[in-house]
DNA sequence: TCGAGTTTACT
DNA sequence: GTAAACTCG
């Protein structure tokens, strides 16, 4: 569900916008609607009446020869229409992950403890993982166990608050930072919409193709979070543990598989889609290719993040590192932040239990360089 | 009013 | 490098 549907926001010449930017000026200029009134009660069975059709759902399967009644509702809804399918029958396995609370309710009390304090130092915060500075509105917001208009209404709330003289000078633009969040979704959603060919290939083509090296052992150990760059391996190991990505961290590790690795981003894509709670075809489509250097956006430069600053810059003190990878949690931040440059010995002295990196990134940095060369049809040569 | 050329900005 | 707005004749 968004603010404004796909065709809504179109450049001057008509066209939908590739550049997101453009798109957010329009976006934020437009008015927007007011979240849709609650259905009323009346209608709805109330607790009372509900327990009461369960246990008249238990007293038919006693009656047919079934279990008593004085079970629990699960149980007693079992006996009366048969067994309900469990995760194994359907095919899944049980989830790894721990997996946040669920509903309406915990979606309204997170909107509400964000708007209440962490907003107002939002775009200051976000990038760093270990202070949890972000909304985590993204699951609620998938499963529309909230609703966009309603959280966007809630933001304009906030805004006043940030334009008064209770908050700091610069909140308003922290606001701002986080309802382009909002908007970001709301930008990939009409790529999707009007690209919906991005979910398997390419946004931009390539003239002549890139050629993915698609190593399937530096794949694995991607997914598995032993890369031996502390950064990746922390967010790799959160996604398995929380079905969850600090946004920062995500796009650390796409850029490391994509250009480190030089693995296609499908193979990205489908590890999220398999893990994520929060997993959104045109959000996380669009995530990835950005990283990948396929999607929208033309950019100025040749983007390959650096995994060793981008941990040095967005967990200094390793917090974060140490909170996902435990055979790191007794080394200072400094050493953890020069595994990479550390010798056998060194690495074996400090934490024995964690890999050495499995690539040089200075070597793949050149590498995907000439990759992307080629693909568009150049000499790496010159 | 339109196309060509110019400017601006890029999670 | 390039999309999209802006400027101008």
């Amino acid at each position: 569900a968004v603010l404004h549907d796909p065709d809504a926001i179109r450049t001057n010449a008509g066209d939908p916008y590739s550049v997101y930017s453009y798109y957010w000026k329009k976006w934020t200029d437009r008015a927007k609607g007011d979240p849709a009134p609650a259905p009323a009660d009346e209608g709805l069975a109330d607790e009372a009446t509900l327990s009461a059709a369960v246990d008249a759902l238990g007293d038919g399967a006693a009656a047919d020869g079934g279990e008593a009644t004085a079970e629990a509702p699960a149980e007693a809804v079992d006996a009366a229409v048969g067994h309900l399918p469990t995760l194994d029958d359907l095919g899944f396995a049980e989830p790894d992950a721990e997996i946040g609370s669920a509903g309406t309710e915990a979606a309204r009390e997170r909107l509400d403890e964000f708007l209440d304090e962490a907003v107002f130092a939002y775009e200051a915060e976000r990038d760093y993982p270990a202070r949890e500075a972000t909304s985590r509105l993204s699951t609620f917001l998938k499963y529309g166990e909230i609703g966009v208009r309603e959280a966007y209404a809630a933001t304009e709330e906030a805004m006043a608050e940030a334009e008064s003289d209770a908050r700091p000078e610069d909140a308003p633009e922290q606001v701002e930072e986080f309802q382009q969040q909002l908007a970001w979704r709301e930008f990939y959603t009409q790529v999707l919409f009007h690209n919906p060919e991005v979910v398997t290939a390419n946004y931009k083509e390539y003239e002549v193709g890139i050629e993915w090296r698609d190593d399937p052992e530096e794949i694995a150990a991607w997914k598995r979070g032993e890369t031996g760059y502390p950064i990746v391996d922390a967010g790799m190991r959160q996604l398995r543990e929380e079905a969850f990505m600090h946004n920062r961290v995500r796009m650390i590790v796409a850029s490391f598989l994509t250009k480190d690795l030089l693995a296609d981003w499908r193979h990205g894509y489908d590890h999220f889609r398999e893990k994520l709670a929060d997993h959104d075809t045109a959000n996380d489509n669009g995530g990835w290719q950005w990283a990948a250097s396929t999607g929208t956006d033309a950019q100025p430069y040749f983007r390959i993040f650096n995994p060793m600053t981008q941990g040095e810059r967005y967990d200094p003190d390793a917090e974060y590192i140490k909170e996902h990878v435990p055979e790191l949690r007794g080394l200072d931040a400094d050493l953890i932040h020069e595994w990479h440059e550390l010798s056998p010995t060194q690495r074996a002295n400090a934490a024995p239990k964690y890999p050495a990196p499995i690539v040089d990134h200075s070597e793949r940095r050149e590498e995907a360089l000439a990759m992307y060369k080629r693909a568009r049809g150049e000499d790496p040569d010159e």
